[in-house]
Order: structure tokens, then sequence, then C-alpha cells
DNA sequence: AATTCATAAATTGTCGACAATTGTATAAAT
DNA sequence: ATTTATACAATTGTCGACAATTTATGAATT
């Protein structure tokens, strides 16, 4: 009798039915195709944040009735990637400074986990695998002229992997399916790495060896630093771009 | 200039407006009214995990049209508390045990952080709040006959409030609204402190008493003592029942 | 009796139209 | 000139209807 990946509750009007896929897989619906395209737009900035979104507007943008995408909004309303206020409108979000901070609070928290899971569990093959895009993102990172992007993608790529290898859905439906959203939304702004990309190599390596030596303990504190870093480095430019802005404006006056 | 509380990016077309609040205030919309009661039916256990809802049934029995039932079901498929097929329907979700214990995982990693957090930052008046509302639920459970159902209610202000004091907002976001409605989805099942009263109290208080004496690193690694023990709890009285289930079975043929 | 195929019923997806509310512009009054 | 009031325009909220797809039903065949 096999009731390990049974439902905890056996529902009496759900008797026997095919696997239910846990993540859709491509958007059919135009729903699903438009939330996904808006979601992209306001990720990549296409939509800039703070824009007020009308739904006329984006129906005929897009070619397609008011129905499909307030359905989509209302997605993304779910998703914290719009505010709606009812009778009055939507519009994309827009973090503060201290919001974005807070953002990296989480991620350390979460993704502190994922190291700790990650170092628990993740398959030697996984980690070998990662160790390779190591490599291949260094060897990249070399050749490359701007390396900010690079940098940054690699990087995002890095804790993306980890998060899969802790083998916790909850923790990427949170992390890859929300979070990241955001954090790819705001990389370009003060984003990390960038001014410090050799370190951070050296950072990502330390963690892939702590879970390759199945060190929870060590693996979770180096990923909190990590992001502590990342964190750190994005308040510092931002305190710099503030006080160069406050010079400027004195000067003018 | 006060830039402190303003959007890291200054869009064109909005230039000075009204505050927006954080979360709308009460469901006005139809499709906000139905999004609360269904999820509340859900959560509640009004509709059973795993039930399939159907948007005829639905609208019918709420007495509206498909439309705002549909962008209730979206949002609520935006909070994984319902998950859909395009073309086939829609289904209350149905936790197994591993995914209940991966959320315990993350709330693990979460509220530790929020421990550590409240710790930094949370108001004294906050601080003496929480400890007066620990005295009274201890004050109710010496009086009443079935703790259980006080004991957990108490026990998931405690760790509401507590998010709350550590001035996250993302934290609070996900913990308070999205991680919680799962969690007192699946209460009833395997839930915790149920059978460990006392020590769950003594837990509460240890918890606080670090919070007011700052200690960061104390309040973050006993929040998460204290629910890897909920977590163990979980697992093995899901153990229990499963290996009893299993006997009742032989005995039966 | 079981399987396959075709038809019918039900449900989901999409659209356009109308009502309700909000924001704006114009005009009148102090 | 500023303010108030009114009418207008635009947007949001809601509904019912139709098309597309899936699921259920039943007949025919092996």
């Amino acid at each position: 009798m096999r009731l390990n990946p049974q439902p905890l509750i056996i529902n009496d009007s759900a008797e026997n039915e095919q696997r239910w896929s846990v993540e859709s897989a491509d958007g059919q619906t135009l729903a699903d195709r438009v939330f996904e395209d808006i979601q992209e737009a306001i990720v990549t900035g296409s939509i800039a944040p703070g824009t007020k979104i009308t739904e006329p507007g984006l129906a005929k943008q897009y070619g397609i009735s008011r129905g499909p995408l307030r359905e989509a909004m209302r997605r993304l309303e779910g998703r914290h990637l719009v505010t709606r206020i009812p009778h009055v409108g939507a519009r994309v979000v827009s973090l503060t400074i201290a919001e974005l901070l807070e953002l990296y609070e989480v991620r350390e928290a979460m993704e502190g986990m994922a190291c700790r899971l990650a170092a628990r569990q993740m398959p030697q093959t996984e980690i070998d695998s990662l160790k390779a895009l190591l490599q291949k993102h260094e060897e990249q990172a070399e050749l490359q002229e701007n390396i900010a992007y690079y940098q940054k993608e690699g990087d995002l790529d890095f804790h993306y992997r980890l998060v899969q290898g802790s083998g916790n859905k909850k923790l990427m439906e949170l992390l890859c399916g929300e979070l990241y959203y955001l954090v790819r939304m705001y990389r370009y702004r003060f984003s990390a790495t960038s001014g410090r990309p050799q370190r951070a190599f050296t950072e990502h390596y330390r963690i892939v060896d702590a879970i390759e030596q199945r060190d929870e303990e060590l693996a979770e504190m180096l990923m909190r630093r990590h992001i502590r870093a990342s964190r750190n480095n994005v308040e510092q430019r931002f305190h710099e771009a503030e006080t160069k802005q406050k010079n400027s404006l004195l000067a003018q006056n």
C-alpha cells in the first residue's frame, strides 16, 4: 500500500484521476499567454515601475478582449507585480530602497535554508553540473567585455540551481516563482556583484565546496554571508547615488 | 529633499499622486469579496482539499456571474490554493505529507529571520504587548477544557505578531499573506503543540525573552528550534497514523 | 464482455455590451 | 482669481451569449 505521494486528505468526490501537473506546461489560453507577456514586460522594464495600467489600453495593445486581460492582471496582482485599487485602476509595482533591502533579507533566510537542504540531499551529479557551470561562467567572464550583464545572469543561474537542488518545492515556488521576478526587475539599478566580480566567484566556489562536503552549517552560513554582502553593496551604492544627487542639486542652486 | 519613501524609479507618466495603500482595505468589488469567501472556505475545510471546482457551480452558489468568479479563481491560483489545468478545470490544493513538511522548513527559515529582525528593531511597547498576550493565552489554557483549539489559535497569533514585529513587509506578505493560509488549512490534521502544550509556552517565553534582550542570534535559534520541534511532531504523528492504518488493514484481512 | 467510435452534454475560454464609479473639464458664483 | 458645482469623458465592474474544448454517454463492432 503506497500512500507516500498521496494527498493528506482523500476527498470523496475525487476518486481516481490522472496526475495533475504541478505547474501548467505552456500557457495555452490567452489569459495565460498575456499574463506571461506582461510579466516579462514588467520585469525587463519594458513597462516602467509605477506606470498606470489601463485595461482598454492593454487589451487593444495585445489585440484581445478585456476578459482574459483582467484575469491576467488578477494573477499579476497575486504576485505583487501590480497594485490595484478598486474602481480606480492598477499600476506596476515600484519598490522603495527600503523594500528592495527587505527583499535581500528574505532571500538571505530562504536561500540560506535552500543551501542547507542542498548540502543534505543534493545529488552529486547536480553538484558536478553546478561546478561545471561555475567554471563556464568564469571563463566567459574572462573573455567578455562588459562582464556586468553576464555576471548577473550567471549569479541568478547559480542561485536558481541551488534552490532547485534543495529539493523543497515550496522553497522553489516562492523564490523562483515570485521573488526572483522582483530581483530581476531591480537588478540593473544598484545591482550587486558588479564591482566585485572575482570575489563573487570565490564565494560561489566556497558554497559549492561546502555543499559537496555535506556541511550543512557552513553551506548555510556562506550563502547568508554572500547575500548579505550583496545587500550591503546595494545599500552602499544607493547612498552614494543619493549624496551625489544631493551635491549636484546644491551645485545648481 | 526627502526621497526615502520614494520609489527607486521615477516614472515619467506618474508625477505626483496620492499614496497607494499597500493592501486594499475591504473587498468592495464582487470579485474581491468572492475571492476572500472562497479562500476562507478552502482554509476552514468547508471545501475539502482536492475538490473539483466548477465555474457555473460556484457562480450560481454565490449568485454572481462567471466573470468576477474567474478573476477570484485566478487570484486563488496565484496563492497556490487552487490548481488549474487549461480547458479542464480547477481543484482545491491538496498537500502531501512531504509538501506539508516542506512548508515547515520554509517557515523555519523565514520566521527565524523574522525573529532576528524583531530582536533588532521591535519596539519595546510591542514586546510588552506580546508578553501580555502570552500570559493571557496561558491563563486561558489553564481554564479551558480542550486546550487544543485555543492553543493552536494562540500559537498562530504569536507567530503573526512576531512577523509583524520584524518590520519587514515582504516577510509579512509572504508568511501572513500566503503561507499561513496553508498552515491554517492543515492545522487540524497532525497539528503541532497539541500533546505538548506547556512546553510550547516555555519556548514562546524564551523567544520573547531573547528578543527583549536584543539577542538576535539566540532569538533566531530558538525560533528555528521551536518550528523544527513542531515539524518533528507532525512527522511523528503521521508515521503513527500510517502504521496504525496499516495494522488495521492487516487485521481485517 | 470489452473496445472503439461517434454523438451529446457540460464546462471552459472569449467576446461585446451595459451599468456604476471615478476623474476631468467647463461654467457659474463668491 | 479661487472656489464650487455641474456635466462630460474615460475607466472599471458586471453580465449574458457564443465558440472551442473536454468529458460523459451510448451504440456498434470485434
